[in-house]
DNA sequence: CGCGAATATATCGTGTTACGATATATCCAC
DNA sequence: GTGGATATATCGTAACACGATATATTCGCG
């Protein structure tokens, strides 16, 4: 079953390029600007996690973690390093004694405002060509193949 | 110039946490769709950038290297790792000896055909939420723009 | 209320990867 | 053909996330 160069599937891997080379060019403006402010991209993303969350979450070292998709134990590397560089500050949970509140210091919050007009304008002017990179794709997958198709609601992806 | 918490400016950083809390998810998969199809996420990306070039561009290390968004010796050095895995083959340019031209080899084609379908399916399910999380944005950023407004083309950032 | 399991955070060593600096090869203009 | 530009390659280094493991605190249950 070879598909001799099958159009739809040249089609869709043009789309998934175009599309993966917009967000690329995003995150590249945003470690750019990261860097610019005068922190690193992950450190400006755990602070826009911890200042950003819904305002019933705990803005605890685990939370960050589902945030940013990283370890636990990653989050208490990048944690070490912005609270050395005065980015955020730990707290106490009165709570739960096991639990660290994260909480971003003035320079922090600073830092974050600059990003954040940074990037409500950057996307407001790349956010439709990374929506319309990504419109074409769910449309242009069409023949090939439907068994992967539907799988909707859940992803058994472990780990 | 403070802001006692300004309701918009909390709106907005809600709305980018969001959204690149739904970017990480998406990457997050992306990565795991990768490693379970037994390729790093960069060598899929590659891949993906060679197979899914325009018909008029050349697949060159250099192309490589703007689509990516990395430095050409880092290709290089990616390169060097899918040639090894045999995802891609390095091939000459009769028009010009210093070039390389890439080309994604059965092997590759299969691993990336794989992710394909996997990746569009999965778009289907998330872009849309990723499209919504997007279009909040511009819409809230308020006043605050223009400094730092679109020096996107080139930046004299050397970090 | 006391002990083991569960949860939350922290530490340490390691490997991958992108980078800067630099080197080599080829092309192009004159 | 020589010099500068372009394209790719090499080498050493540092950042960062990870796995494995350790410590602290809370909870469940008798």
């Amino acid at each position: 079953m070879h598909r001799p160069t099958s159009n739809a599937h040249e089609k869709l891997l043009r789309r998934l390029a175009e599309f993966r080379f917009q967000l690329r060019r995003f995150l590249l403006y945003s470690e750019r600007a990261a860097a610019h402010a005068g922190v690193q991209p992950q450190q400006h993303q755990l602070l826009l996690q911890i200042a950003g969350k819904p305002s019933d979450a705990l803005a605890t070292i685990a939370y960050a973690a589902e945030r940013l998709g990283l370890q636990h134990h990653s989050v208490v590397e990048l944690v070490d390093r912005s609270v050395r560089e005065r980015l955020i500050e730990r707290g106490e949970d009165p709570a739960d004694a096991r639990r660290v509140i994260l909480t971003v210091t003035k320079k922090g919050r600073r830092v974050l405002d600059e990003l954040s007009t940074d990037h409500a304008t950057e996307l407001s002017e790349m956010g439709p060509r990374l929506a319309q990179a990504l419109h074409g794709i769910g449309t242009t997958k069409q023949k090939t193949r439907r068994t992967t198709a539907r799988k909707r609601t859940e992803r058994p992806k472990q780990q």
